[in-house]
DNA sequence: CGATCAGTTGAGAATGGTCAAATTCGGTGG
DNA sequence: CCACCGAATTTGACCATTCTCAACTGATCG
């Protein structure tokens, strides 16, 4: 039932194990696919939510954008992700989403999400589990931000992205797939792009880690970890729930 | 119906309009009232959590510790908060919660909450636009320690906590009630509490706010909004929507 | 073979941090 | 009432991290 054809229920099967019916369910809002490519406008800060979108490839952030032109990432986004589950209850989006690379999604209208829901209620409370984590790493994301010099900034976040990859399969220690420009890492962190280049120098030159060829290899894991104060509890997952 | 006492219904009228068995459900969450002096952990990060608190009165804050001793505060929480509301699905705390006033807060054991939502699904769907909004207010945060600079950052803020708390009657733009230290200030925006005092002088001296004597005047509340680059969408709400 | 975009490197400037020393202020005990 | 204590705030001097600007390299793609 599992494949990577799927990688929402992949995400989901962390929590619950699906039932037959479930998968249906789930199969049900994949219906309506839609490609966005690289650098297209997902989502709109502002506009009026009536879908959300289901990723199912490719890589995609949300951002906020200041007066001036800086923009912030608050989030990157890969297969199995929900976008736009805040602004259901908001109503309208209080950021943008863009795609990294080329992007299919499933996009899901709002009403069939919640008659999802209300047949299916474990589904609910999966991926409210789903979104739930995903807040936790904002979270982390903000304490990279205010407290941790860039080194240790960079350094934690290339150690989040790859535990959040390993949690799907598409990635382990070793390092992961990773088709960010450096320029996508500045935005993320709130430095500098020519700041990321010198930092990820310094680390690649001390044996740490490297961030070359769309690949994120981790050279010396432990040290890594130690220099970046890297504590995954917020990621851990024992095993299904429900 | 209405009352300063119940400052949770006070919140979530700006979102539905509660019945009388609606005000009695909530009400039967608040009988288990807990104390908390000034400093006092209400929430310890990593443990397993088998209650969450709705905030009656004081001022809380929630944090992240890092190995070598900085915090980091994600959030001020005010009467009506609820707190603990993620570590239901994700079964332990991501963060630590201190009393940042003396707090007087409701525990609510998770079984019982969940009850009142299955019975008074409104309340429910009330409670998860709170939380929707409280996590957008944290990704404006993130956006402040990302890409805003220290001047900008602290008046961002302050104008910040001034509509969260003009949302619950508890200020207007000429300024509000704030029980803050600088040094928690400095925790919140990932400076150093002696640049935060700086910041304050020049901001005071420029007339554009004062932070004194527990409390937060708007001197300039124009000119204050320009140089944040404070557009407040993300906490607008036009009025009960169910 | 330009053109463009990502990545690199250097030099100098700026923002914000650290350390240390007052100063103020609200209690508290005498 | 007054002296004193500790916590919070304020200020100065100096330092470090990170930014900006600018130039240059290298790859990719029509």
């Amino acid at each position: 039932m599992l494949n990577p054809e799927d990688p929402l229920s992949l995400k989901l099967a962390a929590f619950v194990t699906l039932s037959s019916a479930e998968h249906q369910a789930l199969a049900r809002l994949r219906r309506r696919r839609r490609t966005f490519a690289a650098k297209r406008e997902i989502i709109l800060e502002g506009q009026r939510s009536l879908s959300a979108f289901i990723v199912e490839s490719g890589w995609a952030c949300s951002f906020k954008l200041l007066p001036e032109g800086e923009r912030q990432i608050v989030d990157f986004h890969v297969p199995g992700d929900v976008l736009g589950l805040r602004s259901i209850l908001l109503r309208r989006s209080d950021h943008s989403v863009e795609a990294v690379t080329p992007v299919k999604a499933s996009e899901v209208l709002i009403p069939d999400l919640l008659a999802c829901f209300s047949q299916a209620p474990r589904i609910a409370t999966a991926v409210l589990w789903a979104a739930a984590r995903d807040e936790a790493t904002v979270v982390e994301h903000l304490v990279d931000l205010g407290r941790r010099s860039a080194e240790a900034r960079v350094a934690h976040y290339l150690l989040e992205l790859g535990a959040r990859l390993k949690l799907v399969g598409k990635g382990d220690d070793t390092g992961f797939g990773c088709p960010l420009k450096q320029h996508y890492l500045a935005d993320a962190l709130g430095l500098s792009p020519v700041h990321v280049n010198r930092v990820l120098r310094r680390l690649r030159e001390d044996g740490l880690v490297t961030f070359q060829n769309e690949l994120v290899s981790f050279n010396d894991f432990e040290r890594l970890k130690d220099l970046a104060g890297f504590i995954p509890d917020y990621l851990d997952q024992d095993g299904p729930l429900l």
